[in-house]
DNA sequence: CTGAAAGCGCTAACAA
DNA sequence: TTGTTAGCGCTTTCAG
């Protein structure tokens, strides 16, 4: 009964290499040959109740890890695993998405495998890459990058990719977005409808599509109603709510301030309730993207069910798989949601 | 150069069975050994540069990637895939605790899998078995089950556990939890300090080991200031914003309002927020969580970094793979953050 | 620079 | 119910 055939057990480093035991060693302890100790672990039948339970104490004793790599290999069977990669776990955007996600790869089996690249292109790279090498079945990407080429090789190397939230530059690729148009353009239309006249812009970094999408369409939608753009109502690259809320006030103190503002996404929008806290007569609000609070704040918001945005990505990435269409862009709609804010009159 | 010893090639269905191309189909195709494929692909050094953009071609051209599986059985570095499991992917609370658990993941090399259990007992469980089953590298569960014996297989089988934010019960396992004694003793604490003494408590459901812990704390507190404690100021079950919000304007409606609220998480906090929308002189409010606007509206929380909470279930889990201890539960501390609606005095 | 053989740890087939 | 044998597809020796 030799089971230790080797002494060096101790520079098992933590998960180092996945620690020298073997399935012999749990099969010696327990007494049984290796294949009834995989089966006993592996939960499958025929092996008998008692049979099992020495296994499994052994391998609890020993502290044994099934050597997934192997069990793969030898069953053929891929995790089949799906990266979502996004720009900040942390942000109710993301996680919106990521519940439309989980739940529509869950009912195809798939397994959804997440990594934030902390809206760093660098970050980004190195993670696809990885899913890449460990051969994800598909990669739902909110891209940091301004170009896309580089990412050609995923789809060469066999692994779909879905552009998410963002549209593909200079690449062909699937992409699932929202529609910043119509959804700015009903925002800024409800203003006006209300007779405003001096609508400000608050907008996050200019390098994402979507913000320059919903800046377009803001100048668009003004133009459209014949008003005039004042720069002086307009900022951009407000990157966090502390900035955001600054760039408010400042909009606030302005000798002719905006009766209407118009916040490009909810970090910017929190920003935005912040500096109008103290603010005796605010001025109209409409945020882009749906926050959870923003119905107990009676804040107006324009967005898209971000839930229902993961779904179309997972949808676009099973029909890429079957490889039966070329690449193509679809858009989630935007709806606005009166809660109060948005509805202020110009004073 | 018989390269197909098989026919039935034609049943690969797209998900299927990740492509039955080996390393020998690309060899043979650029004309060259099965090492040298291996080589030109991984990246080794040592390979004619003509070489190797012919295998590479000869991949693309096929539609080849790599079986990771096989590279790292033979390479030895296992899959290291570490599961999440929580109860709503949406829920700030959880995304603070996926962040954590991210970074500290990718730290040392490890993916991470994240699932939605829906606080569903039989989701869990299907969750859960289904983690085992893939052989996962260890569990990271915020467990809806009140018992958690049944969990015990699973660390039989070889999958480490850690249970986050609920201790265990009916199990010994590592467990992580948020410190709520202490972060509720503080906030009550603090309202007596202020000369509260009529303070309420609005809890979420009451089966939810953390809701116990603070609503034990929230009565210990108060008897150890000597307050008596009035069961009309105690909710308890209240699991939907909109649940806490009615719940507190029926407080708010009482004859001898509280001068002072307690919220016992994140979602009640939202309900009592907006349940004091329209009222001119609310009492004094202080949440269990920490969330995003809390800063913005002057809302003043305690409780932990769930980032930290994250780390700490990884540490655990990483400790736990060491196998030198005994399974133990650690606490994160909580703290109070005021930022206004907590400091508010008795009126 | 390239190739042949051996085998990583596990499980699918067969036995027994 | 249990055991034996043969590989999964790749990378590591060790030779050319």
């Amino acid at each position: 009964m030799t089971t230790d055939d080797a002494g060096e057990r101790t520079d098992v480093r933590a998960w180092g290499d996945g620690r020298r035991l073997t399935l012999a060693d749990v099969a010696a302890a327990a007494g049984v040959s290796i294949k009834t100790a995989s089966r006993a672990l592996g939960g499958e039948p025929n092996v008998a109740d008692a049979t099992r339970g020495r296994v499994r104490a052994a391998a609890a004793t020993l502290g044994f890890t099934m050597n997934s790599a192997a069990s793969q290999l030898r069953r053929g069977t891929a995790v089949r695993t799906v990266g979502l990669v996004v720009g900040d776990l942390a942000n109710p955007f993301y996680m919106g998405l990521a519940t439309g996600v989980e739940h529509a790869l869950r009912e195809h089996g798939l397994q959804l495998t997440m990594a934030s690249s902390d809206e760093d292109a660098a970050a980004e790279r190195a993670i696809v890459e990885d899913l890449v090498h460990r051969r994800a079945d598909g990669i739902l990407l909110v891209s940091t990058l301004d170009d896309h080429a580089e990412l050609r090789s995923v789809g060469d190397r066999g692994v779909p990719l879905v552009l998410v939230d963002r549209a593909p530059s200079g690449l062909d690729a699937d992409a699932v977005v929202i529609d910043n148009v119509a959804g700015t353009t009903a925002a800024i239309a409800g203003f006006v409808a209300r007779g405003h006249r001096r609508i400000a812009f608050v907008g996050d970094l200019e390098r994402l599509p979507p913000q320059r999408e919903r800046h377009a369409a803001y100048a668009a939608a003004l133009a459209a109603s014949g008003l005039p753009i004042d720069a002086a109502l307009v900022v951009r690259g407000a990157h966090s709510a502390a900035t955001a809320e600054a760039a408010v006030r400042d909009l606030l103190a302005l000798d002719e301030p905006p009766t209407a503002v118009f916040t490009a996404n909810n970090r910017v929008t929190i920003g935005a309730i912040a500096a109008f806290r103290d603010v005796a007569h605010p001025p109209a609000l409409v945020g882009f993207d749906h926050f959870e609070l923003a119905d107990a704040l009676g804040i107006s918001t324009v967005g898209a069910d971000t839930a229902d945005l993961g779904r179309e990505a997972v949808d676009a990435l099973l029909r890429r798989r079957e490889g039966e269409h070329a690449p193509a862009t679809r858009a989630v709609p935007a709806t606005l949601v009166p809660r109060g804010s948005g509805e202020r009159p110009p004073r």
